[in-house]
RNA sequence: GCCCAGUUGGCGGAAUCGGUAGACGCGCUGGUCUCAAACACCAGUAGGAAACUGUGCCGGUUCGACUCCGGCACUGGGUACCA
């Protein structure tokens, strides 16, 4: 089923790349590798009929506040009776004190405010402090935004006993809950070499040694982290422990298992020492019994912080579903439901006004009944897919976002596969969004998948040229001076002709993208590019000088083997026309490669539709299930795939005879059907532990033996069809109709597997010495564990390894291994 | 920095409960077919002459460790406005 999802363009000023982005996304994947689709199901959180239910899901979170004692979020009227003299505050001040409960609220936030670009920048977009896009400055800035009030949910999101649960969700569930810090703080935290920081001139009693400890300011602390207390560990932390010896300040082991003297011991594991009541106990414990003594002093009280943020919601751009919200003398409200959906308006440009508000303010007259302004942020790309499963079950309904039969009936997702890169984001507001349905009564689940599994990405192999600068010295030192039309000359020639190293010669020369002084190597690469360089401009006389050089990402479809096409290279882009190599000593230029996520920014995206085109559909499937586990991520690489492709052609040669479909009824023999059952068995527990790369394995390990074994019977090949449907559905559904049937092969039972056929009547067993195998040793099933035992001491082999000791002890494992220790 | 995942031949990977390391495929080498090439087919392919050694590194548990435990290194992903 396809999921289309808005596309937002990065920073307001390129239209025409959003449209190539979006069209790029409709094109993959293919649609021929998923084997059905289904047209009246295709949801696009884009349309206004879709979208129309997200907005009505944000009304229904204003309408609610999270009530504490029920542990559920209620409407909002449910909270006004507990607010003391809320009947005589003016309406502002209501909506204020209400925006404090509501699950959507208006807040203050911190975000990355680009003044030139006039809009908010995504960390990923910030590089040093200025817009990756542009160079501008970027302030950190205090802006009104609408948010979510997730934090309520913490603990249900965090709570692994909440009903439904795996394993994998629990992992899921920890990568969440991930660290929250604002950027000048991670970047205060990166810079750990510096040490600085100050003693405050104050000192705090220690709660139960009373001893009086004095207060430094360190700057790798967090401004944020802690509730006041004060804390520092410099035996066991290694940032606490190099503060200390900076300041010469005291280091008092209390975790034993470490060397103090000379480096911190992190680990928490070990018994405490030089600490009073909590002597002797293991971390875990100490911590626990610490805590509760606090409480029974009644100096503070146990709490799990969870490193969660309220989730802004609003966005500064165009691309995205309106805020239900309009303004009434200050006071946002909300939109009424059939007043829904509240369309996106013209504008004339997708920018930000000249007053640097979103580009929804320069829509014409788009006012609430002519007189309110509306919200002009919009929501943001994970809105929509924040509730996407419930609309697959019921896709078209224009009178709720899903019937209530539709919701009890498919209640949530059997199996969410996604990448690891969505879990904190999407999958965050999906199960955070679910809840709060749920609490609502709309839907009958907690969650929003019965079980995930965080599928490995894609990864693309980025591919680097590196250019090198120079500058010119001497020009006018040397000789007769040079007129001005060289010298000019000069300098444009460095500018039009890029000079590029190969890698392996750029290793020898430069580290930490400088030049390293003055070897044989450089002064090579230096005469040639002067030869080079003294051929453009005959009357130049100026000496060159490198300075540096700046890795290029290079379009990944001109290099071959890190070997990069010259040739296609200058064609590449005009700017690289005139470009000029310096080569190995083969003739090849080599380039720098990295693995990294596909991206076109960084020109390492293959597409797959050439594949499909050149080995088909099913191949392309079977390959990239082949390519290894699903949860690994590994980079795209598509040397094997005529390994598949070879393998398709022998399945299908099974079935025929040269050109001719051929398959006999006769009965099949006890070896086929031990190859068929044995494959069953095994592709059954592959798909139940979605272990796909080695059934493909399997398929192919079979087609051999059937090949080998020259079966053409129908009582094989037949359910073989079945069981390979799933993995290459349009070469099994093809063979099926072939087989005679009227209907797909999607409707056709799977085979079950026989046990009988799999019997075996003996084992051969590895006989290893001191956990080494030498030899192997073939004996009857029927041989009890004693008798193979008596057996394998008698062996002449045995004799041989045992060199006239006698064994120190013999194990025998029943049908799976002997071991004897010498 | 913090959180998560990974590291096995030339390459992608396999080994399901602690019990035969390298299944399967790619690549490579040699051969058959061909005037030749491609395709196809056959054989070999962790290293080493061998004894043996080998699953990122150091240590531990065990009769036995890719697998379990402790520490470390490196690579990738996330870190909240890419989705």
């Amino acid at each position: 089923m396809f999921f289309i999802q808005w596309v937002m363009i990065h920073s307001g000023f390129q239209q025409s790349n959003m449209r190539s982005r979006q069209a790029s996304i409709l094109r993959s994947p293919p649609k021929q590798i998923l084997p059905v689709t289904v047209n009246n199901l295709i949801v696009r959180t884009s349309d206004p009929s879709y979208y129309k239910w997200t907005q009505w899901i944000f009304i229904q979170l204003f309408n609610s506040w999270y009530n504490p004692e029920t542990n559920k979020a209620e409407n909002i009227s449910t909270l006004i009776p507990k607010l003391k003299n809320f009947n005589s505050l003016s309406e502002k001040d209501q909506s204020d004190l209400l925006l404090e409960y509501r699950l959507a609220y208006l807040s203050d936030t911190m975000v990355n405010w680009c003044p030139q670009l006039g809009t908010v920048l995504a960390n990923e977009e910030v590089k040093d402090g200025v817009s990756e896009r542009g160079g501008f400055p970027v302030e950190r800035k205090l802006m009104k935004q609408w948010s979510l009030r997730i934090t309520a949910y913490a603990d249900r999101l965090f709570d692994l006993v909440e009903k439904v649960t795996t394993p994998q969700q629990k992992k899921a569930v920890e990568e969440y809950i991930t660290f929250a810090k604002n950027r000048s703080e991670r970047e205060r935290m990166a810079d750990v070499k510096k040490i600085s920081g100050v003693f405050t001139g104050g000192y705090v009693d220690h709660p139960f040694t009373g001893k009086k400890i004095p207060i430094w300011i360190g700057d790798y602390v967090l401004a944020g982290y802690g509730t006041g207390a004060v804390m520092a560990v410099p035996g066991h932390d290694s940032r606490d422990y190099a503060f200390a010896k900076h300041f010469d300040l005291p280091i008092i082991e209390v975790v034993q298992g470490g060397d103090l003297s000379k480096e911190s011991y992190d680990a928490k594991e070990g018994k405490l020492v030089n600490s009073d009541f909590l002597n002797g106990l293991e971390v875990k414990d100490a911590v626990k019994k610490a805590i509760a003594a606090i409480e029974e002093k009644g100096l503070g009280k146990g709490k799990t912080n969870f490193r969660l943020r309220d989730a802004i919601f609003g966005r500064q751009r165009y691309w995205g579903e309106p805020i239900p919200v309009y303004y009434e003398n200050g006071i946002p409200k909300v939109l009424e439901e059939k007043e829904l959906p509240l369309v996106l308006p013209e504008v004339d440009k997708y920018l930000p006004t000249e007053t640097g508000e979103p580009p929804l303010a320069r829509a014409k007259d788009w006012k609430y009944k002519g007189k309110f302004e509306y919200e002009y942020s919009t929501m943001p790309g994970w809105a929509g897919s924040s509730w996407y499963f419930l609309r697959y079950m019921d896709a078209h309904n224009d009178q709720r976002f899903a019937s209530k039969e539709a919701v009890d009936y498919w209640q949530n997702i059997d199996l969410y596969i996604g990448g690891a890169e969505h879990s904190t984001g999407h999958l965050l507001y999906v199960r955070f969004w679910t809840k709060f349905l749920y609490d609502l009564g709309l839907i009958p689940v907690l969650e929003p998948a019965k079980k995930l599994i965080n599928q490995g990405m894609i990864q693309g192999v980025s591919s680097f040229v590196y250019r090198l600068a120079f500058e010119v010295t001497d020009t006018l030192a040397a000789g007769p001076p040079i007129g001005f039309n060289a010298w000019e000359a000069a300098f444009l020639t460095l500018k039009e002709i890029p000079f590029f190293i190969s890698k392996k010669r750029l290793d020898k020369s430069f580290q930490d993208f400088k030049y390293q002084g003055n070897d044989l190597e450089i002064n090579e690469i230096l005469e040639s590019f002067q030869d080079l360089f003294n051929k453009e401009i005959p009357n130049f006389t100026g000496k060159l000088k490198i300075s540096r050089y700046t890795p290029i990402y290079v379009d990944v479809n001109i290099v071959n083997n890190n070997i990069l096409d010259t040739k296609s290279f200058q064609n590449w882009r005009e700017e690289y026309k005139n470009a000029k190599f310096l080569l190995e000593e083969n003739g090849e230029y080599i380039c720098g490669s990295e693995v990294e996520k596909m991206s076109k920014s960084k020109w390492n995206v293959v597409s797959p539709d050439l594949m499909v085109e050149q080995y088909g559909a099913d191949a392309l499937r079977l390959y990239e299930m082949f390519l290894g586990p699903l949860e690994l991520s590994k980079p795209w690489n598509t040397n094997g795939i005529s390994g598949v492709s070879n393998f398709m052609r022998k399945l299908w040669r099974l079935y025929h005879n040269g050109e001719q479909f051929s398959v006999s009824d006769e009965k099949a023999s006890k070896q086929e059907l031990k190859t068929l059952h044995k494959t069953i068995k095994k592709i059954t527990y592959d798909i139940e532990n979605f272990s796909f790369n080695t059934s493909v394995s399997n398929f192919m390990i079979c087609v051999n033996e059937l090949t080998e074994l020259k079966s053409n019977k129908r009582e094989i090949l037949e359910p073989l069809a079945i069981v390979i449907s799933p993995y290459a559905p349009h070469i099994a559904e093809e063979l099926w109709l072939k087989l005679g049937h009227k209907e797909s092969i999607t409707y056709a039972e799977f085979p079950k597997v026989n046990e009988e056929y799999l019997v075996e009547s003996a084992f051969n067993y590895p006989v290893s010495f001191n956990g080494k195998t030498r030899f192997y040793q073939e004996y009857d099933l029927s041989l009890s564990k004693e008798d193979v035992e008596k057996e394998i001491l008698n062996n002449e082999q045995t004799q041989k390894y045992l060199e006239g000791k006698s064994p120190k002890k013999v194990i025998v494992v029943h049908n799976r291994i002997v071991n004897i220790v010498i």
